[in-house]
DNA sequence: CGTCTATTTGAATGTACTCAAAAGCGGTGG
DNA sequence: CCACCGCTTTTGAGTACATTCAAATAGACG
């Protein structure tokens, strides 16, 4: 099983005595995903959260024009899921998609709970995780808001120094929030001089 | 004191006996805030997590054109600080000021950790809080990328009903990543046909 | 009342988008 | 293994959305 690498992941966080580890492992499904095969459907309720091992997704919301635009990309060991449908109950805003061959945990979100209500370690795990979440978030958030297109490509690549040679040029430009095209005259300007 | 009031948001979430309110509420230190006073600034260390009782902040960035961006606002039973800051020790990025007269409860990191060593159910607590405040934040980026600055305007008027009438139009420009100028421009668009 | 800041207005400009088409690249089947 | 097909990336011209700068008007506060 893969259960070694998740378990080096919570173990950055907190402590599990056998037991305790046992039984997190006894809840998580394992799956393994082809690419482009969507894991959460916008319009559908999302009932796991999920921990990816292996690969790369997506996820992202259509506009009224059909435009992808990525809120974020997971690869391997990031947690994703539609927070808001698997916290309301309510229908994903976001659709999931595996851009790559990939491998993940899934825990219901009766599971979930069973694991917080037995293993209370696991709250404190899950705090630290939203709470770093959070700060990139906002982090994201500043930079859309002071920085150029220009600037945001720099950066992107600056702190997802591997991701780009995995994720295809419109995919980033999705997630900068500009356009394919764009993005293409961003890069030629910044070549001038390189190589 | 403003104990009661702090005592109903965390009894949204989790349950507390007589014990561990008196505990939490020794932790807490008020401090009250004249208009435009600053509670943190950009460069210095967080060593607090901030409850806003009663006024308005704006946390936000500066950036080398001396232009203000803000991140967030914080109104009543809203948590601040520069989350990033008080996690690592680094400096803060971003300056957090008060928009109106304020009353606010503090805990230092030190406290905190106690809190959550003692009363455990606070993990779960801030557990909750930061997953929604995850959920908004999607929900922003979502937005920005997706809608045009109009939309964002009337978007953030259904969210924030209450917020227009107390925030200046430039604050709510800086929110939304726009000038103010541009903000005029969309409100007389908006105006036309009505009233 | 006067001063300081917020808001509006307008003209010129810039950044990023749309649409269309060409070029490049990768995967798949013959 | 090669050829083709579909999708990604680039290019370019014209356009739209949003900014800058300057100035006028309106509000708020002491």
């Amino acid at each position: 099983m893969h259960a070694e690498q998740i378990l080096k992941h919570v173990a950055k966080h907190i402590t599990l005595d056998a037991v305790e580890r046992d039984f997190f492992i006894s809840l998580l499904q394992f799956r393994s995903m082809k690419k482009k095969e969507i894991l959460i459907r916008e319009g559908d309720v999302c009932h796991h959260e999920h921990y990816v091992i292996k690969g790369c997704f997506k996820s992202y919301s259509v506009d009224e024009k059909g435009n992808e635009h990525i809120i974020m990309f997971a690869p391997e060991d990031w947690w994703m899921g539609d927070l808001y449908s698997f916290l309301t109950g309510k229908p994903s805003r976001f659709n999931t998609v595996a851009l790559e061959a990939a491998e993940i945990f899934m825990i219901s979100k009766p599971d979930l709970q069973r694991l917080y209500e037995t293993v209370p370690k696991f709250e404190r795990f899950f705090r630290i995780l939203f709470q770093s979440a959070l700060v990139a978030q906002f982090h994201r958030i500043d930079q859309n808001l002071s920085m150029t297109a220009e600037e945001r490509y720099v950066e992107f690549q600056n702190r997802y120094p591997q991701l780009e040679q995995r994720i295809h040029l419109k995919q980033i430009a999705s997630f900068l929030g500009i356009t394919p095209e764009f993005l293409s005259i961003i890069r030629r300007k910044g070549m001038r001089g390189k190589e």
